[in-house]
DNA sequence: GAGAGCTTGTGAACATGTGAACAAGTTTCT
DNA sequence: AGAAACTTGTTCACATGTTCACAAGCTCTC
């Protein structure tokens, strides 16, 4: 059994990191790695590892390991690396700007190839190698650069009318920076990275630590 | 009962997220907010609603609701709002600049007071009104500006050696957006917030759904 | 005051995630 | 070959999180 079924959640959001921990080891050749290896680099317990790369249908060998470059093979294509998925960065504020000119983003096969911000002044200009667009621009962009996946990094009031647009030009993911919520209709996945919850939530341990 | 036990880390991640929901109503005087209405705004079940906050002892009145202010300030005391928590910023790049110029991180009582790199060029600058300081500078700033948070951008590279000195100089709290794992002793809280893994989780999805 | 119509708070069922433990298989050493 | 030392894959028990369902309680109307 073991085979290509459903992937949990949790161990979905494992694999990059497992990845990311295995390029850390000078690959020789026919390289073994054993999950309480992997599991000290990244940081979780083995037995988890081990649960983890079984749902890739993942064979590694009794008494020795996973081979290094066969596992990272695995890896990359259960997450459908390998494949490059253009992104669009809308709103070219403090954070978007940053975002753009993120050089991990491209590393991981998510190149930043166009942005979109309604600012007339900005719209035309080239910010860290990303063409500015303007917003009626954006079915035209998607088009043109096959964009798969957009980052909104807007002022919460206008998060809403940007989704929908991008619905509306045919994306189907989306990973947001508005500390608001935003409706999607189904079929979409949001993902939401709220910055001001996770300060609050270290707020929450200092303030209990502390009382 | 519903005492001030322990709250669960779940609850905690949402509480921020109702508190926010809240503050966009029109509160005035006496207003009253059902959990339906609260879970509508907030994106999320109504019962899951009302269990997060009969976790904070908080009363509402049944066959009414909440009151909208009086619910409003436990959450916030809950989280520990009220307190502010100043912050540091490890790393002035791209996403460094960006997180220290962030508005919402003051907005929210998280006020970034100084950042720190090792760039001799940048140190002694004042970026979006955060000043710059060299890393051994870091024991002093800690404690001339009380700072209870820190938040590393750095290069991967430099994260772990960042880290060690945060600790050293007593922080406990630390918000990482290094894609790499970094290692911290027991009783400090490191909460990671990884892109990278964000945009792969994208991806995997459309992956599986294109294939 | 009785009853209808709400809404809260919580018990219980279900789903998901975690980690210890161990059988089964591989290698190495003698 | 046999024993010792490893490591994987999987099972099981437990912890955490989610959602339904409903009793208990409040308000309003008649």
């Amino acid at each position: 059994m073991s085979g290509h079924g459903h992937i949990p959640d949790a161990t979905v959001a494992r694999l990059g990191l497992y990845l990311r921990s295995l390029e850390a080891i000078d690959g020789t050749g026919g390289c073994k790695v054993s999950s309480y290896h992997l599991a000290d680099l990244a940081g979780v317990n083995a037995a988890k590892v081990r649960k983890d790369l079984s749902y890739l249908g993942s064979h590694g060998t009794r008494g020795v390991g996973y081979e290094l470059d066969y596992l990272k093979f695995e890896i990359s294509r259960a997450l459908g690396l390998g494949s490059v998925w253009p992104v669009v960065v809308c709103g070219i504020g403090n954070l978007g700007r940053a975002l753009a000119g993120h050089d991990g983003f491209r590393d991981a096969g998510f190149p930043v190839v166009a942005a979109m911000d309604s600012d007339p002044v900005k719209v035309g200009s080239v910010i860290d190698g990303v063409p500015v667009y303007a917003p009626i621009e954006l079915a035209e962009v998607v088009a043109n650069h096959r964009v798969a996946i957009a980052v909104i990094a807007t002022p919460a009031s206008a998060a809403q009318s940007v989704v929908d647009n991008l619905v509306s030009a045919g994306l189907r993911s989306i990973m947001s920076f508005v500390g608001t919520v935003v409706n999607v209709p189904d079929g979409v996945e949001l993902r939401a990275v709220d910055l001001t919850t996770e300060l609050q939530i270290l707020g929450f341990h200092l303030h209990r630590d502390s009382s």
